[in-house]
DNA sequence: GTAACTTTGGAACGATAATTCCAATTATAC
DNA sequence: GTATAATTGGAATTATCGTTCCAAAGTTAC
């Protein structure tokens, strides 16, 4: 009976993940690999194929905590514009908790490899478009409740919003100020006030 | 009497621009830059130093040039209003009209390179303050003339902006269509409006 | 204790990397 | 035509790269 596999592939992922993040795919080479998870090599080649498939794993496990994370606090209210607001939040809190300021995965690993990496376009274009149909879902709503001002047609709200969130994700970098974040922050979802 | 050198150096910067904008600074061989820029190595090498000298004065030229090609347009209003919409109008247009989608190279850099290379991470910074300075100027002056909103502080406006053009050069590489952009900015602007 | 499997800690392999070196060619000034 | 310099087209050097290979060690089930 065969033995099942010993580490935690989350826990190795995660790992993996955190150097990627900060080198970047292109330079972060196997050997750093190994070092960040602990693995050997034969170890990370049997269970991810090769230093790409691991890397897109890496990615896809990225984007699916950051959804997991914001789906926990976004159960908290069924308020509209809360749900947006918390969103937003969310995002300031955890550029100014990353204390290495390495940014979102998703962000770098797009500026870096869109030109040269199709399933990496592709995860940043689905990601953008599962989100921008999130806010307009709620924008919607919030619209016909009378709760987000119909200035504006929810399709262009619910992007412009997507487009500050990268916008932070970018400028979140350069300086992780918690102030400064969440000035920018009111004053773009001022756009949702009656 | 020696001779002076008879290639174009802005030329061979353009050609290392676009080249290292595709495929990052780490996803760039020195071969690919041979090839891009039409010079020997022994030619780059005693011109420029090393890859990072190269990479690291290409993007300083890549600013300068996007610095002067907005400048140009600028001088041809006086209004304030005017100023910051032709700034966004010109970002658009660059994001549209770049038909293999490389996005912005500060941008690009800061990403992949931000936690690695303190003197990319210093240009980004600088860059982000400049420009943040200068929609903060017009902003200011417009509040005072009545052509812009004194509703938001013209230090959190500017930021905003700032942060909105990020969003742009970000969102622009997933979907670089020019109504979209035109939508996302119409929104954000309207925070200036009276 | 044994069988079966996972994992290790590299070494090996083939390739690519950045940088230096060098003889030859080309270009320019006089 | 000559001197001087720039540039070329690689080759060489040294190192690192991603991936495969392998004997040995460790772990688990029986």
């Amino acid at each position: 009976m065969p033995k099942a596999k010993k580490f935690d592939e989350l826990e190795v992922l995660k790992k993996a993940e955190e150097v990627f993040n900060k080198k970047g795919y292109n330079g972060t080479s196997m050997d750093d690999l190994v070092q960040a998870t602990g693995l050997s090599r034969s170890s990370i080649y049997d269970t991810f194929g090769d230093k790409h498939g691991l890397f897109l794993k890496a990615l896809g496990n990225y984007q699916d905590s950051q959804n997991s994370a914001m789906e926990g606090l976004l159960a908290k209210t069924d308020s509209y514009k809360k749900k947006i607001r918390t969103i937003f939040d969310y995002m300031i809190n955890d550029i100014v908790t990353d204390k290495s300021r390495k940014g979102c995965m998703m962000v770098n690993a797009n500026m870096e490899l869109n030109y040269v990496d199709k399933e990496v376009a592709q995860m940043a274009l689905t990601t953008m478009e599962n989100m921008e149909q999130q806010f307009y879902t709620w924008i919607k709503e919030g619209q016909a409740t009378g709760e987000i001002s119909k200035k504006f047609p929810a399709k262009g709200l619910a992007r412009n919003l997507y487009n500050n969130i990268m916008g932070l994700r970018v400028t979140g970098r350069n300086r992780p100020d918690y102030d400064t974040l969440r000035e920018i922050t009111k004053i773009s979802l001022s756009l949702l006030d009656q």
